[in-house]
DNA sequence: ACTCACTCGATCCGCCCAGC
DNA sequence: GCTGGGCGGATCGAGTGAGT
């Protein structure tokens, strides 16, 4: 899986018969919870079988050919419940939601992103200044931009550690961490216990994406 | 301004394997 | 069985700099 384009997408009139995308709000479902491409598949299905056919669907936001009425919203709100997903009505929490969608896509299915300059990444992904991002961030949520990110990076150690295809020191490198010791401490900092134990009880002890 | 994530280098430990 | 070397991994401490 590789990183998709920015996420947010909007309608303006056709241009050359297919219509182009320009920031519109009121067709934009922010949804949370979306952490896997099985996630942007039950949306996507949800959402056709509710007649809507949807122009895009990516982790945390789908959009639709039309403005949302509140009847529609609110048909949508229910048949994504089911499924535990949730609509996001404010505009922090969509924000926020954007930012671990980012850092979710970064960490897990992007071969190369953490190695860019990740307030970088997520100042440009969502046009806005980092500072603010990570202000918005630590108010809305108990925790910092920075400990999301580490905790979703120590998660997918453990899945790679769970494969037992590759060697601390390939995950580090692969993590961009600049070293095993470093990867081992921020890994035992987090979990409790050091990756070769983690490795040797080979216990599920991963955690769904969502809950991180 | 302060905290703490991160780097870097050094050292130690445990395991495996080959040679004797 | 013992020894020594190689390798992967863990730990520690000092210092730096980015983020809050």
């Amino acid at each position: 899986m590789k990183a998709k384009t920015n996420h947010t997408y909007y309608l303006c009139p056709k241009k050359n018969g297919m219509p182009d995308i320009t920031p519109n709000p009121e067709n934009t479902l922010h949804i949370k919870n979306m952490v896997c491409n099985r996630c942007i598949m039950v949306v996507k299905s949800q959402l056709e079988q509710l007649g809507l056919h949807p122009l895009s669907v990516e982790l945390g936001i789908a959009v639709l050919p039309d403005a949302v009425s509140d009847e529609t919203y609110q048909r949508v709100k229910a048949s994504l419940e089911t499924f535990g997903f949730e609509l996001i009505d404010d505009k922090k929490s969509q924000t926020v939601e954007q930012i671990k969608d980012a850092i979710i896509e970064l960490v897990h299915y992007d071969d190369n992103g953490l190695k860019t300059n990740q307030s970088d990444y997520l100042a440009s992904k969502l046009h806005r200044d980092y500072s603010a991002l990570s202000k918005l961030f630590s108010e809305t949520t108990n925790t910092t931009i920075e400990k999301y990110l580490i905790a979703q990076k120590i998660e997918r150690a453990k899945e790679l550690l769970m494969y037992g295809e590759l060697s601390l020191n390939e995950i580090a490198d692969m993590l961009n961490y600049s070293s095993v010791s470093y990867l081992s401490a921020q890994f035992k900092h987090v979990t409790g216990m050091t990756p070769s134990h983690f490795k040797k009880i080979k216990g599920n002890k991963r955690k769904p994406l969502d809950e991180i």
